[in-house]
DNA sequence: GTCAAAAAATGACCAAGGTCAATATAAATT
DNA sequence: AATTTATATTGACCTTGGTCATTTTTTGAC
């Protein structure tokens, strides 16, 4: 048996990713040519596509690392214990998905997979995300008449509807905390019996 | 004064988007080839992109006129009283944008306008929508704890979630409606003060 | 060290949306 | 009817993501 991946194919894929990641921080997600990506890291543009499917899957790598670094954050601090809290933990999320139109659309895209192999960071980061939220309802002050597992698929529902209202002409008067801190608070109110 | 616009014009614009419907009907929207649509309609492409800005812009109107057919249905009938009948009555816009990814992908691009010289066909139709929607949670046994512009926000939310779980597969177990009603429940039902 | 097979890299090529300077047609003016 | 001006149409060309047969490099076996 074969040495299944060898050390340049390491080195290639590593070489894209970081140059990419860095014409990225330089001028946006939107702006990145694959083109402009091959020629700084030095290799042909099929070299590309023998490492990454699509463009997108690039993107979803660059986009998923950013987000497990914000959940890492995230998770590192002490559970909210109201809908407003909570509200004030998302914020970096948040922020990071509303940066740029193009980021929003590709993770609506990606954050659920159509079949397990196409599952990437992104997705996994959301999973990731899922189970973070879920512990946090599971302790807080939160109505308990609804599975949890609803409840967290709510506060993910919240979290797009007020990402896209962002990007929408009719609804920028409001900052993204102010419209996502009344839907979690509406939708996790402990609930008298 | 000259006349704004001739008749030429109009015609050509009816006969591309009649040509593309039919398109769509036999192949469906993801098929489409503005190559192809142009070829069956007798034209050039240049006089495609003379008449709609983008390819998207011509998707809007075909999708945005199918929306409008749905909702003049679901206005039709007399108002829904709970959550349940609420999930019922929004089915055939379910299953309209669930019909293909693509579909959904340009409802979630389209829905809401960047600016108030983009609003499309489709944003038309969910302003729509949510008037609609409005005036049912008004007539019914609905919570009043929280405005009803809230609740029609969420509403559209959970529409969101229910159709982007659809197009994922680890959630391909449930029916559409079996998985919007829960977050209809939770998220609509009268609360006791 | 040599050789065969597997893996990786290459770049010419394709697909399909979109642009624009040039051309053709229609409408208003005389 | 001729002329001018606004509007509509054309198609060659551009951009950019993506493909694939061919070539180069690496690796394991002898």
């Amino acid at each position: 048996m074969k040495k299944a991946v060898q050390q340049r194919t390491l080195e290639t894929r590593s070489r894209l990713t970081s140059v990419a990641d860095q014409l990225v921080a330089e001028k946006g997600f939107e702006a990145l040519r694959i083109e402009e990506t091959v020629q700084a890291a030095g290799v042909a543009k099929g070299t590309f596509f023998a490492h990454f499917k699509d463009k997108d899957e690039l993107m979803d790598l660059l986009i998923g690392q950013r987000i497990e670094t914000l959940l890492d954050r995230m998770a590192a601090e002490p559970a909210p214990r109201d809908a407003d809290q909570l509200a004030q933990r998302l914020m970096p999320l948040v922020e990071l998905m509303s940066s740029e139109r193009y980021v929003f659309d590709l993770i609506m895209r990606r954050s659920g997979a159509m079949a397990v192999e196409e599952i990437g960071p992104i997705a996994l980061s959301f999973g990731r995300l899922g189970e973070l939220v879920g512990q946090w309802l599971a302790q807080g002050a939160f109505r308990r008449d609804v599975p949890i597992e609803i409840l967290v698929e709510g506060v993910e529902a919240f979290l797009m509807q007020t990402l896209a209202l962002n990007f929408c002409a009719l609804h920028k008067d409001k900052t993204m905390k102010a419209r996502l801190q009344p839907y979690l608070r509406a939708w996790l109110a402990p609930v008298a019996v």
